[in-house]
DNA sequence: TAGTGGTCTAGACCACCGG
DNA sequence: CGGTGGTCTAGACCACTAT
């Protein structure tokens, strides 16, 4: 990345410069995480662009994560970047995330009894009625997951009866049912944001997800759970540990 | 998502349904894979709006990696999605890869020898010396990762000498050093495309990436190794199986 | 109602690719 | 060289938020 003697950039697009000049300015401090930016016509008159180059500049840094931006109001600069560390072995991420000191909620947006015949694709679970649950895990109430989770309809029907936002379902099937979830799979990939995903998640089109599919058995082995999890990129981050003891 | 009687998508900005209806020939396999798409031009007359409308769209669909822009040429249709499954579990994914049937290089693009003080933020590995390696892995000529490895510059430090294309690192390092490499922990994360990924992998400025942090150690759990890996979110994914036998 | 971001247009010029 | 995508401008209007 080349500079001039003023240390603008040279041989890059002017919206590139604009990014990056914000970009440096925000990890500079000279906008405090919450902060709101200049509108983006004074932008574009304090860098003597056009608007439209300044919002390709601002779509890129939200897009990151830099900032987000709420029609409206303004493009504010997201708070300090937190990423939560889960472990993959453990088979409930809302208990994980419960020892901490914040706020977590997650809300039952739909659940549906489906035949398996109807599904295209159908999870590997030994029943021919399935329990499907779609849920959003939130955190101080920013949302930061959405789960689709398959279960057992018949032995797992009045699963959304007792649901409340501080549930665990893991903890949920260890009280109600008294069973413990073993991990089995867990798949890793990253996705774009769908516009379902933004529109639930709050983040732009296309930006990065973090999304886990994976399976949970009894601890026989007998196939239980099937997840389907899209995270926040910039929020979530699994790890696995192979030294430590692989306990819950 | 609410249609009209001609089945146009309603209360959507016209580049969304210009992106929807995009989407859907090719999935209804009006271009075929590999083909390329009409001119930005020509799909604004078409679709009866102005270019950069068109632009929009097409941006949308190159970052979900439906298609694939090109500079000068024109935008294809990407090859079918293929995802690549790689074994958490197992150390070497060059090794993983070359048992199929395509054609996997891993190109050594820079190394250096870098004092332990000079790094901010330093691996966790028992020596004031270390190599650097930054490779990139390419399969049937496409860039699918981008790897940024660290070992010990003492022990290691004839390796740049003897690397090809050809080489796994993994099977260097048992060939050569007759060190067996076991995985300690892992990392899985989403994150947007750098200007610097962007260019390496030949995706849009941020489409998704897999990353991958990760150590090794040697069978007694001495650390060996390091590993930052970007790789195109489109073209990964990891699998951590817990039921299976973890040996390899 | 005023201020903000979201969308769209028309037109121009530049940078890259291929024959 | 002609054709393609990449960038940028000026201007307009719409949709959402706050007061």
């Amino acid at each position: 990345m080349s500079e001039d003697s003023s240390g603008v950039e040279v041989g890059q697009p002017r919206w590139h410069q604009v990014m990056t000049e914000l970009s440096s300015a925000i990890a500079a401090g000279s906008f405090a995480p919450g902060e709101r930016l200049p509108t983006e016509a004074e932008l574009a008159e304090r860098f003597k662009v056009n608007r439209l180059t300044v919002r390709q500049a601002l779509a890129e840094l939200a897009r990151a994560g830099t900032i987000k931006t709420v029609h409206g109001r303004g493009s504010f600069v997201a708070e300090l970047p937190y990423r939560f560390r889960l472990r993959a072995t453990t088979p409930s991420i809302v208990a994980q995330m419960r020892g901490t000191s914040t706020v977590i909620t997650q809300d039952l947006l739909r659940h549906a009894v489906v035949p398996r015949s109807d599904l295209p694709d159908p999870p590997a679970l030994p029943d021919d009625e399935l329990l499907r649950l779609d849920t959003l895990m939130s955190v101080d109430g920013e949302a930061w997951s959405r789960d689709t989770t398959w279960l057992s309809a018949k032995r797992f029907g009045g699963v959304p009866a007792v649901w409340t936002p501080q549930t665990s379902l893991t903890g949920l099937l260890l009280g109600a049912y008294g069973i413990v979830l073993r991990r089995s799979w867990r798949r890793h990939s990253a996705e774009p944001a769908s516009p379902q995903d933004a529109a639930a998640l709050g983040v732009p089109l296309g930006a990065p997800l973090l999304v886990l599919v994976g399976a949970n058995t009894d601890p026989a082995g007998v196939p239980l759970s099937q997840v389907h999890r899209r995270s926040r990129g910039d929020r979530i981050e699994y790890v696995v540990d192979f030294d430590a003891d692989e306990d819950v």
